[in-house]
RNA sequence: GCCGAUGUAGCUCAAUGGUAGAGCACGGCUUUCGUAAAGCCGAGGUUGUGGGUUCGACUCCCACCAUCGGCUCCA
């Protein structure tokens, strides 16, 4: 016998092997009617399971619980995966999980699915939901599962079963067990047939690999949605329509804050006058963080020589997503050539293509000849010796990262323990070869600007500066209203290669950046794989308005580049030490987090970044000449103007500012004309009532110095519009 | 880089292989108006670029460029 236990309290008892829908209709045939599935012990189960042991926690879900709706999304991704197979029976399944919002299914098949395909796809999914199908589960040892997936062929569903758990395996029929119907390699559970599958619609087809990577086959997957009702599925449409209103993209086109061009290159920002002036004005900003925070600006240049790289380690190791190196000769541009094919081989012998190379470079080059190529030697010593080849004609790089250079300043004197923390701050601009199907927007771009600065400090002070760091970005993000971020520490997957330094050096790292993080009390995720490849990270991680991350702020600990630098400082024992450095960006990238900001505000900026803080508009001819006097004294004031004396009528060209999210409009007429008044509107279209030229600088002036906390309400606090002579 | 889609006036979109069109924006004129669109007229295009098929291509085919959605990558 099973004791069940029931959400209200009450206990019933069954007989072992009584199925969750038995004791559901137990309770009642409506409940029975609405469930879909039952949790057992917490467990999302089908409503055909059976209850085991000496008591149970049951819980029936129904269509409207949060719990059912991924459930329902698999079985329409199985209704999906059906369909395309009885329009395509080549085709292999490969997976099909539940997303947020929805689910794909990975499929090979050699037919290019496409938009055109969706509309038959649907049709045949209607079909199967009218048909009203059960979801039959049954399951097979793990040996005979195996032998059958193996006889079908499809390795994909071998590779499944074969990461799977447990000495069992589960099938679901769609339909009766043993019927023919349509069936899948699945761990469950399911709705109980096919009819329970509420409004779904095939959403979009992309290419995916094989355990996403990229050398493993190529796969389609197919995107859809699916929803409890018709209605919230055209919520949930809508809710993508007013999404992409806000895009930074379509906003920036709009609003004229910056734009691309094909003749300049892919991903590669023109800031248009709009745009420019919320960077500049950012930027303000944080140039009085930095010197309030003890940072020194410097400027460095936006290229640099190849060796410096080499030296940092960033060349080659991200060769393929820099712009190409600009060499003098062609000479040159062949030994880079050998360089980083002696580098790759890594080993204490030359490889056929290097000698090769080598041997091509030597005939006309009579230096080389005579010098003859060090095959025998250990790489590095032929890296050497390329190297003072190159020394008198090497390569630039076009900077893709800005810590050589402030390396570079940090050696450039002696350092002595009583100057640390040395905190080196640039607006340095970066360029980086993104692959062509990455770029987009603001978010993904080639060249950017990160609000960069490099911390040289002692073991001692590390603790500190990266807990300064935390508070760096808690405070730019805060000062904009962005809150909703999430916090990930990124650690180092120690089986992967992919990471320079000591295992030891990596732990102390580690421990530093763990240890500050508990420190500000802020809530994080540890995630293993995520560090940089020269130490562990702290990153800032915000969503854009179609729902995909992006990392912003960042702080890196690094032992690692101090060491391959050699850096030193002296300390109190007069011997030389080896500085720890701190990477930060709290903002990450200005043309990243300003896209981000665009649809934060969808356009609608706080008064001291908005590109135009007042739009001044002129009812008609006879009040024109005031407002342009209104129009110069405000910008005498300090504030960015526009006006409009154009002759069309005042609700056109108050429409015209409101549009361009302009937050206060001041309608000059006759009467404030009379009264020496301005009349002031916000682009919400609240009327704030007429005010003096002065009150409302004084109103801007105070909203501006407390980035918004002070707001519009302050302003107009003249006559309200209701108790205005008319 | 890979898979798929898209590319027509500044913007948003039309146009069976048979003379490229609309709204908004823009320019001119009329109008001088009180809180989200006054009226009339006008100009605006080698249909992303380059090839091909065809008597004829915005339309069909190929390549490239760019954009969009994913995958992979992200110092």
């Amino acid at each position: 016998m099973v004791m069940v236990r029931l959400p209200d309290g009450n206990e019933i008892e069954h007989c072992d092997g009584v199925t969750a829908l038995d004791v559901i209709r137990e309770i009642g045939p409506g409940l029975a009617r609405a469930a879909v599935a039952a949790k057992l012990d917490g467990n999302v189960v089908d409503l055909t399971a059976t209850l085991n042991g000496d008591s149970v926690n049951l819980q029936a879900i129904t269509a409207a619980d949060p719990a059912a709706l991924p459930l329902m999304r698999h079985s329409c991704a199985h209704v999906m995966a059906e369909a395309i197979c009885s329009l395509w029976p080549q085709t292999r399944l490969v997976y099909g999980p539940t997303v947020e919002d929805g689910f794909y299914y990975d499929i090979d098949l050699d037919h290019g699915l496409s938009p055109a395909d969706f509309e038959q796809i649907e049709a045949r999914m209607t079909q199967i939901v009218k048909e009203d199908r059960p979801f039959t589960r049954y399951e097979l040892s793990r040996s005979e599962a195996m032998t059958r997936l193996e006889s079908e062929g499809n390795p994909y569903k071998v590779d499944n079963a074969e990461r799977a758990e447990g000495d069992s395996l589960s099938f679901y029929v769609t339909g009766a067990r043993d019927s023919g119907c349509w069936e899948d390699l699945c761990r469950g559970p399911h709705v109980p047939s096919t009819a329970r599958i509420g409004a779904f619609k095939i959403m979009r087809v992309a290419g995916a690999y094989w355990h996403g990577d990229a050398s493993k086959a190529k796969l389609q997957r197919v995107y859809g949605t699916a929803w409890a009702t018709k209605k919230d599925l055209n919520r949930y449409l809508h809710r993508l329509e007013e999404a992409k209103k806000r895009d930074h993209r379509k906003i920036g086109r709009e609003l004229g804050l910056f734009a691309f061009d094909p003749l300049v290159g892919s991903g590669l920002v023109l800031w248009k006058p709009r745009g420019a002036v919320i960077r500049y004005t950012l930027e303000q900003f944080i140039r009085g963080e930095l010197l309030r925070r003890g940072y020194q600006p410097v400027y460095t240049p936006q290229i640099g020589r190849l060796e410096l790289y080499r030296k940092s380690g960033h060349f080659p190791y991200y060769k393929d997503s820099q712009y190409p190196p600009l060499f003098e000769s062609d000479r040159a541009r062949e030994l880079n050539v050998l360089w980083e094919l002696a580098w790759a081989s890594n080993s204490d012998q030359a490889v056929p293509a290097e000698i090769e190379l080598f041997d091509r470079l030597a005939v006309s080059h009579e230096d080389l000849r005579k010098a003859g190529y060090p095959a025998g030697e250990a790489v590095d010593a032929r890296l050497k010796r390329i190297g003072s080849w190159l020394a008198q004609e090497d390569g630039y790089l076009l900077r893709p990262m800005n810590c050589p250079h402030h390396i570079q300043i940090y050696k450039s004197e002696r350092r002595s323990y009583r100057d640390l923390p040395v905190r080196l701050a640039e607006f340095g601009t970066v360029y980086r070869y993104e692959q062509s199907g990455e770029v987009g927007g603001l978010t993904r771009v080639r060249g950017f600007t990160q609000d960069d600065a490099h911390i040289f400090c002692t073991p001692e002070q590390l603790h500190d500066e990266i807990a300064g760091c935390m508070d760096e970005a808690r405070v730019g993000l805060g000062v904009v209203g962005l809150n909703d971020y999430r916090v990930r520490v990124g650690l180092r997957d120690e089986t992967s290669s992919k990471w320079v330094g000591t295992a030891k050096n990596w732990e102390l790292a580690q421990v530093a950046i763990l240890e500050a993080v508990r420190a500000s009390g802020m809530a994080y995720t540890e995630e293993v794989g995520e560090a940089a490849f020269y130490g562990p990270k702290v990153d800032f991680i915000v969503k854009d308005c179609i729902g995909r991350e992006w990392q912003l702020g960042t702080v890196q600990v690094d032992y690692n580049l101090p060491e391959r630098f050699e850096l030193s400082y002296v300390g109190d024992d007069n011997a030389a030490h080896r500085p720890i450095m701190v990477h930060r960006a709290p903002f990450g990238s200005m043309e990243r987090f300003i896209g981000i900001l665009i649809e934060h505000f969808a356009g609608a900026f706080p008064l001291w970044l908005s590109p135009i803080q007042v739009t001044v508009c002129s009812v008609s001819e006879k009040s024109a000449g005031y407002a342009l006097e209104v129009y110069k004294a405000c910008r005498d004031g300090g504030l960015r103007m526009e006006y409009d004396t154009s002759d069309d009528r005042i609700g056109a060209k108050i429409r015209r500012a409101t549009m361009m999210k302009v937050p206060y409009v001041l309608v000059i007429g006759e009467q404030e004309m009379s009264a020496q008044t301005v009349n002031v509107r916000t682009r919400e279209g609240k009327q704030l009532g007429s005010c003096t030229l002065p009150e409302f600088l004084a109103a801007c002036a105070a909203e501006i110095a407390t980035h918004g906390e002070t707001t519009s309400a302050e302003i107009g606090r003249g006559s309200a519009p209701s108790e205005r002579q008319v």
